[in-house]
DNA sequence: GTAATCTGACAACGCCGATTACCGGATTGG
DNA sequence: CCAATCCGGTAATCGGCGTTGTCAGATTAC
């Protein structure tokens, strides 16, 4: 039966060991390298037992993938209520938040992009379809602000689909040059310039 | 010493199963993944024996290195010549050329965006320099049409770095994403959106 | 024809890391 | 205060794969 032990119930000091691991995971795999790190230097770096591990988790993927999740569910809330606030506001001023927020977002820790965009590619089957469902989600955010600049009548009325995943490809290729940069870039520029690309590429003819 | 052996010589069966086994490697890193893939499977497709392999690469990871450096400069020759060959043609016919050429080029085989694009992400950090080497190589190529283009008037005196790596960041996503739709996405659709995106990219003000 | 030589397949060695069994210690209810 | 119980760390096991040694057979020069 489950009591509380040490002062703290088990759920917590599970979701704590839990929390410690995704940390050690950001930090290892994004210097280390994903396939070179060791599940017990996970558990060294964590202060946590192997047992701990396995736990949690059922592999080293497992870890990874929780981690690409989070970190774009992170930015997804953000940018959905930054926009949400600016219902009312015009096309210009709901891309660049758009983009704004996001860079920001997965820019606060250069480690993010770097899990994101190097480690978490290519590593199976399950993670690259939750790539694939990531970059559709953000596609559709793109897209839908497209329409709205149709609507507008600042924008012809087309499909926007290739273009949001060409959108979507653009800042990807930009953060991954951002974070493997030296010296780095800086994360204005690559706003403004994602921000000036997509408003050229909605409003073409 | 060495000698002929069965009518051949040494250096050419050497450069046979060499071939056989960068086909073996471009078959079974697209299919089983790079990383669940292992050397006896790749001699074994290759009809090499493990001895061989060891004689012309050091690891898998050269494999892997060697074959995307292989696509990549493939693509580049043939980007190249057809650009050398339109030296006096105008703007818009050599940056649709261009973006036609290498497209083609690397759909050619579905399997070489996969190895590219997703299998030769994250693997180490000798093949992360080689991808930053064949980005920067992209980048120049366009950078270099839209000085052209600022030259002949159609675009803007400025910088164009950022905007040539957002353009690669975007020919890739959309090739990636290309290699994993189901069902298939046009290619001209591909090579089309990517010509509109670029050509509002450098002649946005 | 024969001996020298090179080639390539096979197999076994050895390492390394993932996974789990076990046990000592801490904690709490009575 | 003691016994029951649970927790967590350590260490041993297990398996897999990379790597290399060896040998049998094929080939060619003399």
């Amino acid at each position: 039966m489950a009591r509380a032990y040490a002062g703290v119930s088990p759920e917590q000091r599970r979701a704590e060991r839990r929390a410690r691991l995704l940390q050690a995971g950001l930090a290892l795999f994004t210097t280390t390298g994903f396939a070179a790190t060791k599940i017990s230097e996970l558990c060294t770096e964590a202060g946590v037992s192997t047992r701990n591990f396995y736990e949690e988790f059922g592999s080293k993927e497992d870890l990874l993938r929780e981690l690409h999740d989070l970190i774009n569910a992170t930015a997804f809330t953000e940018v959905r209520t930054a926009l949400t606030s600016l219902e009312t506001a015009d096309v210009r001023t709901r891309i660049t938040t758009l983009l704004d927020v996001f860079v920001r977002a997965v820019t606060a820790d250069p480690r993010a992009p770097r899990l994101n965009y190097v480690e978490a590619v290519g590593v199976n089957a399950e993670i690259e379809q939750q790539h694939v469902r990531w970059v559709n989600t953000w596609a559709e955010f793109i897209e839908s602000e497209a329409l709205r600049a149709a609507a507008a009548g600042v924008a012809p009325q087309r499909s926007y689909r290739l273009t949001a995943i060409a959108l979507v490809g653009a800042i990807t290729g930009l953060l991954r040059e951002w974070q493997a940069h030296e010296p780095p870039l800086a994360v204005d520029e690559i706003a403004a310039e994602i921000r000036e690309l997509m408003l050229a590429a909605i409003t073409r003819p």
